[in-house]
DNA sequence: GTACATTACGGAACGCTGCTCCGTAATGCA
DNA sequence: TGCATTACGGAGCAGCGTTCCGTAATGTAC
């Protein structure tokens, strides 16, 4: 039933076979919707059953689970990313610029509901939602950590990958817990990091 | 099957009737060589066999699977809390009494194979696992936190509660990721918390 | 316009969970 | 010895992620 999207243009198209019918997009919007009211730990069926749709069709477009949760939050991320090295020219200090950036990133994480519980690589197939926040965000926090640390010509106390790992790991159950202040410890953390800098 | 475990002593006994005839204990054993063996993420089928009993069984002695890793590893979390007005007593000064009380409490966790994970409350029935480490160890942590700021007459930036749930947090997946140092993160993180004391 | 190969489709079915339920067996008391 | 009481095992239930396959729709070739 609902047949809505009309994503699809009715005219002439290109010279290919049999392509998506219902279209990959519009999987993706039914799947953010019910991420929102279900939060994300929503069965597949039931974000099947928001696009309309059988689960086959959707684990023909994401073979897995956790791949479908990082097309939802791709651009997200990616939003995240850029963020960066944007900070880091607008704040007046580096250290400025990695608090900034370590808020923006647990906001987001906080905000889309259990998204840092399915975050943490826990064996099987969510290695591939762990593995594309780490390549893309990594790099940012590192080039964010290297400027905090930079001018006092001392190292960091450790990586951008467990600095990142370790605030996602902080924002776990942070909104079904209301005694729960994920936001307070992951400064305290970044406080710890940045301990012994100057 | 498997009729061994001759705890019971066929003596004459209290006037109580059909008390266990295996008893509790037998099944800690058993779960607790499982969750050795296989982490704490075991089927509860895997430790009613390995204790050569039906599931039914398990069940009537602990309604639920959190509660049965409670009852497992209740005497080590007891241990863990009776450790801490110890180690105030014997270390030099608070925080150093502290951050050993800290480094325990993270053995303990990373040592268990995904206690970690199963320590966040996450909905349904394992509040009770949460609620007994909480409620023996908060006081603990809350102690201590207190002594390392009562001579510096300041309070701490955040309460032992969140202290507590931070630490477990940062320890979720840190015997599964090699990259991953959860001992690192915490420390720094009590440094964060320490730091503007004096 | 018709026949065919190709592809997408839906949803039944599988294996795995935690947990419940009930007929059966063992026990202790009278 | 008989009976009420209790523990027992494991089949069964509901829910999950994932796989599979018969069917329907599509585009191409004639």
């Amino acid at each position: 039933m609902a047949e809505a999207q009309g994503q699809r243009p009715p005219g002439p198209r290109s010279p290919q076979v049999g392509r998506p019918r219902r279209s990959r997009q519009a999987l993706l919007d039914a799947a953010a919707e019910v991420f929102v009211s279900s939060g994300v730990d929503a069965p597949v069926r039931e974000i099947a059953a928001r696009a309309g749709v059988g689960v086959g069709t959707i684990y023909r477009h994401f073979p897995t689970r956790p791949e479908l949760v990082v097309a939802v939050y791709r651009h997200q991320v990616e939003a995240c990313a850029e963020a960066g090295p944007r900070l880091l020219a607008q704040c007046a200090t580096p250290e400025e610029a990695l608090r900034a950036w370590v808020e923006l990133f647990v906001e987001f994480l906080v905000t889309k509901h259990g998204l840092a519980d399915v975050l943490r690589g826990d064996s099987a197939g969510s290695d591939a939602l762990h593995a594309f926040f780490v390549d893309r965000l990594v790099p940012v926090c590192g080039s964010l950590l290297d400027a905090a640390f930079a001018e006092a010509g001392t190292a960091p106390p450790i990586d951008a990958y467990n600095v990142l790992k370790g605030i996602g790991n902080l924002c776990i159950g942070a909104e079904a817990d209301t005694r729960y202040e994920a936001v307070g410890l992951v400064q305290l953390l970044v406080t710890g990091v940045l301990t012994g800098r100057s």
